[in-house]
Order: C-alpha cells, then sequence, then structure tokens
DNA sequence: AAAGTTACCGGAAACGTTTCTGAAAACGTT
DNA sequence: AACGTTTTCAGAAACGTTTCCGGTAACTTT
C-alpha cells in the first residue's frame, strides 16, 4: 500500500509540512486561505493523517481496548455494543479482543493493546490469577481501567456490576416459594466476587426461609458445562428438586440433558438461569431467568472510563452496580 | 503511562541503540555475549517494543483487521475463533470491528483498520453499495482482502463461501419431500449473492419436482426480521404451508409469532432455518436447519489471507466453496 | 608481516506526524 | 517614518523503532 503523507502535500503547494499539519488541527495559527487550500488539495489527492505516527509523537492514540472473556454467549457482545456507543461519540475507535476463557490469554491481550498504546482498558476477566498484578501495575502507572461483570476484588479501579447479591436471592427466594427444597446452586468460578455474591444471596434466601441449603457446584459458563453436570448428577442418581443454574447457556445444556432423560420440567426438577439470553423465552419449558442490563452495563463502563480519561490525574475509582429483573417462566412454576 | 524504551537501555549499558535492537532482532549480526547482556537488562528494566514506532518504520503491522455485519448471532464470533486460532499461530493481531449492519460503519470501519496499517482485511459485508468502489480501490493498492460469507460479486479478491445453492436446494427438496406446496422463501438482502444462491437452489427444487414455486421475500438476518414478518403473514391472513427462514434467528422468531396466534408447527406450518445456531436442537419444536462449518471458514479465510501476505505481488484470487449439513429436527417433519 | 576477510558495532537516516521556536510580513500606532 | 503587535508561516526537533552504511578490531591467509 502506498499512503499520500502531509509531505507529499507540503511539496505539491510549497509550504512547509508544519503548515499541512497546521490546517488540520485548528487550533493553530494559519490564514484561513491557505487551510482552505490545502484542505482542498488533501481530499483531491486522497490523502488520510495517518494515526500510526500521531500516536507516536502525541504518546496517545484515541484507541480504547476491550477485553471479553468469550463471545459465544451473546451477553459480551451485547456489552460491546453499549459501550461502542458512547466511545464513538467521543471519538474513540474501540478494538475488542477475546481471551477464550484463559487468563493467561487475557494477559497477553491486555498488554498487547498497552503496547499499542491504547487510551484505556475496558475488562471482564476470564478468571483470577496472576493477571491481578499485572492490573495493579497498570493502575500504578496511571492507565485508566474499567474493569465489568467479572471484576476483581482487590484492585483499586472503578468497576461495573450487576447486582448479583440481590438477584441470587430473589431467584432462590422465588423457587423456595414454589415449594422448592432441595436447590442445587451452580456458579463460575469461586474466585469471582459475581460468585461469592451469589452464593451469599443464595444462602442467605434459606436463612430466612429457615431452609437448609442444597448442594453446591462450581462450573463454567457454556453450555457444555451443564451438559456435563447434568449428566453426572444423572449418573449418580442425585438429582435435586430445583437448580440455580450460572446463566441460560448452563440451564438449556441441563434441561436438554434431562429432558433427553426422561425428566419432565419443571415438575421433576424445576431452573433457573440468569443473564438473560433471548433464547430463555424461545426454549420449551421457556426459561425462568435473571435479566441483567447488558447494554446499560457497556454504555456505564464506557462512561467511567471517559470520565478518567478526561480528569487526568485525579480519579477516585467509582463501582456502578446495576439491578435487574427476574423474568419467571415455565421452567420454574408448578401449577397445581 | 511511561514506557521503557530502547534508548533508555542503550543509555543504561552505554551501547548505540542499534545494537539493541540488533539485540531483539536476531537476523543481524551481534555477538551472542553483548546479545545475552542487553535481553538480560531489557527484561530487568520491564523493556516492551513499542509496535507503534516498529509499524512506523516497517510500514507494516502484523495486525490483521476482520470487519464483521454484527454479533448477536454466534455465527460470525465462531468464525473470528477460526480465524484468530490460524493467525495467532503465524504471529499476527487480530482486530475486530462490527458494522451494525450498516454499510457506512462498514466503509468507516475499513478506513480505520487500513489508517492503522493493518497488513490485511477478513471482511463480510454489511450489504451491497457504496462500499465496493472503496475495497476496488483498496485490491489495486495491493492490500490483501478476504471477503466471506457474505461476499461481493464483482470484486477479483479472495472468497470462502458457503455453498448456499447446493443446501437452499436439498433443504427445499427436503420440505417437498415432505409433501409440504406452498413453501415460502425468506432470505437476505437481494444483492448479496449469498442470497442469490438461495433462490436459484430453492427455484431449481421445484423445477426438479415440478410444482410452482411460493412468495418470496427478502428480510435482514436477526430475530426481529422473523417477528415481523410472521406478524405480517399473520395480519394478510396469507399463511404459507411452510418456510425457508433467512437464518436460525429468522426461523426461531417466526416460530414464537406462530405459536402464540395457535398454529402448530410442523402441522400448520412446516419452518427450516439456516446456519445453525446450538439453539436449533433445544427449541420447541427443535429446528430443522441447514449446518455451516463456521470455525472452517474462520479458518479458510485466514489461510487465504496468510498466502497473500506471504507471496506479496502475484496472488490468484481463489474462492472456497464449504460443504455443509441439513439437520432434519421436528420442525419440518410431520409424523403421520 | 602485510593484505584480505569477517565479526561486531556505532552513527545516522528514515517512517509520518505534532509542536516548539523564532522569523518575516503585515498591520496599527504615534 | 519609526516602532511595537499581531498574524502567518518555515524549520527543526521529537516520538521509538529499523536498517543502511561505514569503520574498527580481530582473525585468516599467504
Amino acid at each position: 500500500m502506498k499512503y499520500v503523507t502531509i509531505k507529499d502535500i507540503a511539496k505539491e503547494l510549497n509550504v512547509a509540512v508544519s503548515t499541512v499539519s497546521r490546517a488540520f488541527n485548528d487550533k493553530y495559527d494559519i490564514k484561513p486561505e491557505t487551510r482552505e487550500r490545502i484542505l482542498k488539495k488533501a481530499s483531491e489527492m486522497g490523502y488520510r493523517p495517518n494515526p500510526i505516527a500521531r500516536k507516536l509523537v502525541q504518546q496517545r492514540s484515541y484507541n480504547i481496548g476491550i477485553i471479553i472473556p468469550e463471545f459465544e454467549n451473546s451477553f459480551f457482545p451485547q456489552v460491546i455494543m453499549g459501550a461502542q456507543e458512547i466511545l464513538y461519540q467521543h471519538n474513540y475507535q474501540v478494538l475488542i479482543m477475546q481471551s477464550n476463557e484463559s487468563i493467561d490469554l487475557e494477559i497477553r491481550n491486555a498488554k498487547t493493546l498497552v503496547d499499542n498504546m491504547v487510551d484505556g482498558l475496558i475488562i471482564s476477566l476470564s478468571g483470577v490469577g496472576n493477571n491481578l498484578p499485572y492490573y495493579e501495575e497498570l493502575t500504578e502507572k496511571k492507565m485508566p481501567l474499567v474493569f465489568f461483570n467479572r471484576v476483581p476484588e482487590n484492585i483499586e479501579a472503578s468497576k461495573v456490576v450487576f447486582d448479583d447479591y440481590k438477584w441470587a436471592f430473589f431467584a432462590t427466594e422465588h423457587l423456595i416459594h414454589q415449594g422448592f427444597k432441595d436447590i442445587l446452586f451452580i456458579s463460575g468460578a469461586d474466585d469471582l466476587i459475581l460468585s461469592k455474591n451469589r452464593r451469599r444471596g443464595y444462602d442467605d434466601a434459606h436463612k430466612k426461609h429457615r431452609i437448609p441449603t442444597g448442594k453446591k457446584i462450581n462450573c463454567g459458563f457454556s453450555m457444555k458445562d451443564g451438559v456435563q453436570i447434568a449428566e453426572n448428577l444423572i449418573s449418580q442418581n442425585n438429582i435435586p428438586k430445583a437448580v440455580l443454574a450460572a446463566n441460560d447457556a448452563c440451564a438449556i445444556g441441563m434441561i436438554r440433558v434431562f429432558k433427553d432423560s426422561g425428566f419432565k420440567i419443571p415438575e421433576d426438577i424445576a431452573i433457573v438461569g440468569f443473564s438473560e439470553t433471548k433464547m430463555a423465552a424461545h426454549i420449551s419449558p421457556t426459561l425462568t431467568s435473571v435479566e441483567q442490563p447488558t447494554y446499560e452495563m457497556g454504555k456505564a463502563a464506557a462512561q467511567l472510563l471517559l470520565e478518567q480519561l478526561q480528569n487526568k490525574g485525579i480519579h477516585i475509582p467509582q463501582t456502578i452496580v446495576l439491578n435487574g429483573r427476574l423474568n419467571v417462566r415455565e421452567s420454574s412454576v408448578v401449577l397445581s
């Protein structure tokens, strides 16, 4: 590829490169006529400024990096759309990288983005481990950082989270109200705050209603995980009365296995999902699920980042907690 | 952010910057000992090479841009995963941008990526329009380009496509075999080759079995589109016996509307989807759908791009056609 | 021991910008 | 007409690399 540069224009018009540069950055002194002349010639020649060169001298890129664990579930894509909407409005470009649920890849992604001089980073963790020291380092170096959804516990950075405690509590209580006693709790890796909060919600709902809690299992957030767990339960002949699943994908995986094995849902086993996907309303039985404001989450994260970008230096980490909703459907309601 | 540079290392060790550079690019002459010395010091100081500076001088970035129309359906994310796998192996980074089904945004995305000196571009079109001249321009300027899935017709570039003709034909024939006559055809915008091919397949299947074709409708690829169409059909009281939908999202949207309105599927209306998603097997009724090798598509696109990157200059555009499979499920089979 | 090779490294230019410094030109003031 | 101000621009340094060119020192060869 051959690019037209500022020098080409300068030569063509017998002006200095600095003058051409000024024409494009109207904050400097330049006669309106020469400015017009340059802009006209530039567009004739098909000139486009080279952001790489600009980054190098300005030491900033107008790029924001977003790192997500996966994009098989529509959750993260939706968050990204929300963030993009806000960031585009402020002339930031968005670079997306996905870590495939691997902490190592996550760090590599973060480093590549930092090396490429992104002005800030929006991150959802693939897990908790040796990535945290690196993020500590970044905050010390004043790199603007916002975590969302899967956030670390002890890092001083802005965060956008969902009120997992509250809605795990409500979802559990809903199952209890429906008369279910032996409720299996499934959540993501134990070191995610998200999992801890849900677990507390689950526990407290049981406490409130003075019934003993059921079994607890950690797993990932994919359909495969749900399938795996359901198969294990069946082979151990240890079937709970109800399940609070890690997310919809997990729930749907379980539903399929149980249905295939002849269990009736919700009569034999009730199921509640999390992070409602579009599918919840379409599968059979329709799935009760906790709905999360994905789009809003992206917007909020972007806004927190913009704040940091604007007040360079002084920055008080904030945590925004978003509310949700429990959509009750067939998978958890026994008509009697 | 303060970065450690090659100069800092040079000063620290009393060597020239060129020597430090050589230490990192082992193709040059450098004494193994000094090389070790430099590498050791560099890692002590936490040096990381600045890709921006490197891009500027090398006029290449080791970045590949991928542009997709949307990522609500899992189709595109899966393709990306496939492409990433190959590209990572060859030390390329992947930058993902999504056009939100807008041609204008698509061009803006392409331009941003080109400005950022990506070495190549993998693209799936949001539509056909004034984006094509720009892609023509890019091919003339020797920018390596690979289109996939939604590809342009008259551009000399490598392409990876699905055998839409064949599988639209088979899917239609399947419906005919099941005894359905009045088959509605739904596909994406008419200017996509993909739509034309499917339409031909649909037409030819009818020709083969000597029955007249049904109505044809163009729409987008989202669930909303399916909902919209189904509602229209119902309000016009013009219900076909079967539907070949643009994709699973569209099919699922229709299924919901029809079910809510009291229609029985497949008895009252049979439905076949396209680009099978994970959901096909989980909704009720389970959805007959044409399965596409998404992951393979990404890999193939990446490989075609790598070829271009390697044989700089001479490059014969290739088109890879991938095969698929029809997964027959409840939504199209009437048990009698 | 002189000449020719080779191994290693320093210096500097280059990539395409921005931005600082200072100078010329135009203008206004007395 | 001399001076001060303002406007407009040219020149050059800088950002962090790579890479070309040339030079010195060491080693081979005769």
